[in-house]
DNA sequence: AACCGAGTCAACCGCTCGCTG
DNA sequence: TCAGCGAGCGGTTGACTCGGT
């Protein structure tokens, strides 16, 4: 990865680059009392003075920070500094490990954007890393989708063709990497996560509601898995169905809670969808791009799913671990 | 070397929620 | 019951770095 910012003053105590930055757009101003508020950047000596009442008071009581003439910021500024920068046992500079990932995008297709939730259930992150994370991912999917669209021509070319970061270099340490799935000759895009784990790669949602379907035209290192095999992986809540043989079409309604703001172009129009990838509410677990008619309907044959995930070694999956548990309900918010 | 796009990160704002008097 | 207030949350913005061209 790139674009790593330096710490900040807080954490190397250099506060030359960082507060020429502020200098911009934030800047203090003078509240109703007379008391200039700083904003911007904090400054080394301002993150000790927290830290010091913090450790004195406990984090809480934060305006009385301001008003106690500790510093001249915003209770929910230092509620913010302390949350995100200062708190011990934080993982700062550190990206999101593959399987940090895999629980942001399981849990943010179960929770929606509860971006404090999310990060209860990730040791060492805040509400605003799991935040930022998932915007970067967003924009990442959204120029990948933009740009990947192919050309209108050979309909009746059904393939799915993986694109996008798959086309990049061998990754060679672990990673997590998005594809996204063209279905050849329309518009419509699919987007899911591959993880590059212990030599391995594996897709990061199990054949649970609202999986589309996976990509078949992915390279060697990515081989198919039996449904069976998949079947086993955690958080799926379908139970094990008969071999799904011929695709049959499931009416299953419209999207229920459309997952990324793709899904603006979507047209609300009802889908039909594999039996065997029959949705169930309660779990949704795939990003969905659209950006054309629906992905099957029912006058329309759907790629045949059985050919996505055949062949796949039976432990292809096995590091994958359930999340863990939900933390006690009050340390949720 | 300069430019540009992508990615990362910090910190703001507006809003909601829950507590308290 | 309700208003006021503080805390918390999600969305957004913009500075900054880095890699590619």
């Amino acid at each position: 990865m790139q674009g790593a910012k330096p710490a900040t003053s807080s954490s190397n105590g250099s506060v030359g680059s960082s507060s020429s930055r502020s200098s911009g757009r934030r800047s203090s101003r003078r509240d109703e009392g007379g008391m200039a508020i700083r904003k911007g950047t904090w400054m080394a000596e301002e993150d000790e003075i927290l830290m010091e009442y913090v450790r004195k008071h406990g984090p809480r009581d934060w305006s009385s920070i301001r008003s106690k003439g500790l510093l001249a910021r915003t209770g929910k500024s230092c509620r913010l500094r302390w949350v995100n920068k200062l708190k011990p046992d934080l993982k700062t500079g550190c990206k999101f490990s593959p399987e940090e990932e895999r629980i942001v995008l399981d849990l943010q297709a179960k929770f929606g954007n509860k971006w404090a939730r999310i990060a209860t259930y990730l040791p060492g992150r805040t509400d605003n890393d799991v935040k930022n994370f998932w915007s970067t991912r967003q924009k990442r999917l959204a120029r990948i989708s933009r740009s990947s669209l192919p050309p209108r021509s050979s309909k009746n070319d059904k393939e799915l063709t993986a694109v996008s970061s798959y086309e990049a270099p061998p990754i060679m340490e672990d990673t997590c990497i998005d594809l996204v799935l063209l279905e050849e000759g329309s518009s419509n895009v699919q987007c899911c996560n591959a993880f590059y784990v212990d030599n391995q790669y594996a897709m990061s949602m199990a054949p649970s509601p609202c999986n589309l379907g996976l990509g078949t035209a992915l390279p060697p290192l990515l081989e198919p898995a039996t449904e069976e095999e998949l079947l086993r992986l955690p958080n799926t809540s379908i139970p094990p169905q008969p071999q799904p043989q011929p695709p049959q079409q499931q009416h299953i309604g419209p999207l229920p809670q459309p997952p990324l703001d793709y899904l603006d172009h979507f047209t609300g129009e009802e889908i039909c969808f594999p039996e065997d990838f029959g949705c169930q509410e309660s779990s949704p677990c795939m990003q969905f791009l659209y950006d054309g008619p629906p992905f099957a309907r029912e006058d329309e044959q759907p790629p045949a799913p059985d050919s996505l995930f055949d062949d796949l070694p039976s432990d292809l999956f096995d590091y994958l671990e359930p999340p863990p548990p939900p933390p006690p309900t009050s340390s949720a918010s």
